[in-house]
DNA sequence: CCAAAAATCAAACGTTTGATTAAAATAGAA
DNA sequence: TTCTATTTTAATCAAACGTTTGATTTTTGG
């Protein structure tokens, strides 16, 4: 059955591309984890970077249509009025923890996010380039009902911190299984760590601006 | 003149690890790039691997000092009493921005820290367990400074909010060059970038707790 | 100036890599 | 069944990898 080797192959490759990376997982490595023939993977997926791209869909677009559904939810309930920040960091980052459990693959659950946090920093040009195709949308929409959010900081300040915030996400992600194993004081439920997640990064995100906005008229402050 | 090979080595070696990473990065691209024999890595480090290390090491010392040299001074001067969580930050995070200007070698300037970022997510264990080494009293220091500064924190929360700032420095390290030449309208000068670092990162860590500590009875202070 | 040590060099080592091939096996429809 | 298209298989490919070698050149110290 080819959808059941197709599959096997995912699995095996989402879960060998978090722990170790594109570059150190060979093809030998995935065929082996999933049991089928080596040619399999350039039978089915054509190239091993197709492949890495297909293991990137198959969980960022379930995940990103959540955040869009969320946010239409949002601004539906609003009414044109901005919304707040804390209720759209929270949109954008509880379905990282959700698919975690709503995922329905046997052992490919936790291996998705950790990869997510890796592909986010580890990836050559080409691939990463190939990555932040599929965020377009996410990252438009977000960052417009950021700004009316926060109307009172500048783009440039704002540009920044959401870089911040994406960082903190995907270094969780990455990071979340490994300290939760080792660290036996660092102890929280999933659902605590999202909590502590959407206030550092909401905090964060709303904290004073320290330097007037020169992207516009500047009547002072050379740097 | 053997000094000069071993720098030219650690130069080209840290900026291609860096821009590629280490598993993209041949022996044959180094030796290239840094215009010495195919050999010379072998003879003067050992293996790829040590030489990656030495490429950290070169980097991570001064840096790690200054930290503690900032540390040691607040401390001082506080006298006892428990330090501002925002001057904690920022004795933590200025050195980043500082080694930045005050490096000597010429191009190794901005690659060192690139490669500080990624080097948090994207290695083998094996790689990854002995750079932590190089942080240990670092993360010991700053994190008990940073339990006085917070004492109405459970520690499980604080654990994981200080993974939210190592992640929103090194996700900004490894991705600030591209962002600074890529968005126009993302321009801000380093000290402007580290002040937006400084007061997301101290807000974020100061942010209400939302969960009550189950992890001690204790009235008030653990440790 | 000369021997000893240090450094550099071109060449080759064995292994692993992603990809391809042509044959074999399997499936579904007529 | 037979026919045909799909899928799996084992074998093989050239290229790239990190490392080692033995000879050669350069530097050092007496």
């Amino acid at each position: 059955m080819t959808t059941l080797t197709k599959t096997r192959i995912l699995d095996a490759a989402e879960q060998l591309f978090a722990d170790h990376g594109f570059s150190n997982t060979s093809m030998r490595d995935i065929t082996a984890a999933a049991e089928v023939n080596l040619a399999a993977v350039n039978y089915h997926f054509g190239s091993k970077e197709s492949l890495f791209i297909a293991v990137m869909e198959r969980g960022t677009i379930p995940l990103n249509q959540e955040r869009l559904r969320r946010l239409d939810e949002l601004e539906t309930n609003a009414g044109g009025t901005p919304l707040a920040t804390e209720e759209l960091v929270r949109a954008f980052l509880t379905p990282m923890f959700e698919v975690r459990n709503g995922w329905t693959e046997p052992r490919s659950k936790d291996s998705f996010l950790k990869l997510v946090g890796r592909s986010h920093t580890g990836l050559e040009p080409t691939l990463h380039a190939k990555l932040v195709g599929q965020y377009e949308e996410v990252i438009q929409r977000f960052s417009q009902a950021l700004v009316r959010s926060l109307p009172h900081l500048q783009p440039a300040g704002l540009i920044w911190r959401t870089l911040f915030l994406v960082g903190s996400m995907s270094f969780t992600m990455t990071w979340a299984g490994t300290v939760l194993n080792n660290r036996p004081q660092a102890q929280l439920a999933p659902q605590e760590i999202l909590e502590e997640l959407i206030q550092f990064t909401a905090k964060g995100l709303s904290a004073p601006a320290r330097f007037a906005g020169r992207t516009q008229a500047t009547p002072e402050v050379g740097q």
